[in-house]
DNA sequence: CAGTGGTCTAGACCACCGC
DNA sequence: CGGTGGTCTAGACCACTGG
């Protein structure tokens, strides 16, 4: 540990526990401490920065409800690698032999760099006209097409990805981007509607043209709040299916 | 107060806390405190419970968590009055006029007693065969039509509603629950599935038959967490469209 | 076994609300 | 102003994990 001192968050119309979260959240996002690795003790953590230990906790816990961190009883305090990779499938339940637990694979069909549209750019945080890594992706479960996908990524960030193997990629996205990009992707926003789908997803799908679907457009932010990814998801509307709780 | 003296949960595999929790969730249920009103002070419960303020405290934070109990600073911790009523609004996009905050306007097309279909019985936790008081509902923004609902409540419980005026039901039924039959519902499971209209349906909302649709199952919940409620609810499927966020 | 997070105590003071 | 919930302290002990 450095210093012992007491360092209270000086001046602020806010709690000294909402002050220390922003600290450790500083530390995370600025690298200091990696996605998955564990932080120090609540303990250390505490005396580091001259505060109770209580104090510490919910700064802690703050930060566990925001999604950052993650606690494991006996084990320690790890930050969170990112959110799951077949989160798409939440939305639909394909009938893919009895195999419930199985996890779709994933094919690149096309991958491009393009000037971003006027939507796209104002999604993602760019000026209208800068590059983005265009994706289309095809997501199968046991072979049979499922998921028909469009994705956009800002390209000074992305550009690890452009011209690289797609058949190497591997079937989740968010590792990669994470191993090749640095980017971890913390928080997602998904806007569900009802759609037909074109001749053209169709065939991709083997569904007729017009056949009803279902649209899932996807911001994704990574662990400062910005926004890396924007996503057209695609899929039979007769396999959509989703469960929410209200309170 | 009563008992100043010290009964900690004696014997259990839970915590102090969680203990605690369950019996304020008890004089909840059983009607001791009353939806909307306020509860006893935290320093209050805690001397009666022979406990210290921070225990008590997580106790009170899990049931708010849980939706049973709303703290207001400075003011004092509330029994919930139960969930919103235009919450089925969420879904759906209908553009009624420029007015996004206009609230549905509700009328009863029929209301019957039946005797429960297996499926319906076995929600709601009835034999088969047991009687429920069955609606039929439109839901209407400005006088056009959007959402039918069809719903089923169990019979013994809803019985001050078989027979009565459903003119002057007003808008919103789970208030209406809760005055007529003491029924808060607090917590609800929406199941969201695409389909078609019927003719039949069609002609309810203005719309042709097969014409697609979005179908939400609710099973809706009171404080003892029992099922008070089963519902079917259909609207447009051009009208859908629902964010929800990923963590 | 040592180290971690989880629970609990018995206080103190602050911030907000309504009268 | 008194009463409420919100923050904070400086300890203690328990429960879980891993080597």
């Amino acid at each position: 540990m450095q210093n012992t001192a007491a360092p209270p968050p000086k001046v602020e119309g806010q709690s000294r526990y909402a002050w220390l979260a922003g600290m450790l959240r500083a530390r995370i996002t600025e690298g200091d401490w990696v996605p998955g690795a564990s932080i120090p003790a609540e303990t250390t953590l505490a005396k580091e920065h001259g505060v109770a230990l209580g104090t510490m906790r919910q700064a802690i816990a703050l930060l566990v409800t925001q999604g950052l961190l993650e606690r494991q009883h006996g084990r320690g305090t790890f930050v969170r690698a990112g959110i799951g990779g077949a989160t798409m499938l939440r939305f639909f339940r394909f009938r893919a032999g009895k195999d419930l637990s199985a996890s779709p694979t994933s094919e690149i069909l096309r991958s491009r760099s393009v000037k971003a549209s006027a939507a796209v750019a104002t999604t993602l945080g760019l000026q209208a006209g800068e590059e983005v890594l265009e994706l289309l992706r095809l997501r199968s479960l046991q072979g049979e097409p499922c998921l028909l996908e469009t994705i956009q990524l800002p390209l000074p960030l992305f550009a690890p990805l452009v011209g690289s193997d797609t058949s190497q990629w591997g079937d989740l996205l968010y590792p990669l981007f994470q191993q090749r990009c640095g980017v971890t992707v913390n928080r997602a926003e998904d806007v569900l509607r009802f759609g037909q789908l074109t001749k053209e997803q169709g065939r991709r799908l083997g569904l007729p043209a017009e056949h009803p679907c279902v649209q899932v457009e996807r911001r994704a932010f990574d662990l400062s709040g910005r926004c890396v990814e924007r996503r057209i998801t695609l899929g039979d509307a007769h396999a959509f299916q989703y469960t929410l709780n209200i309170h």
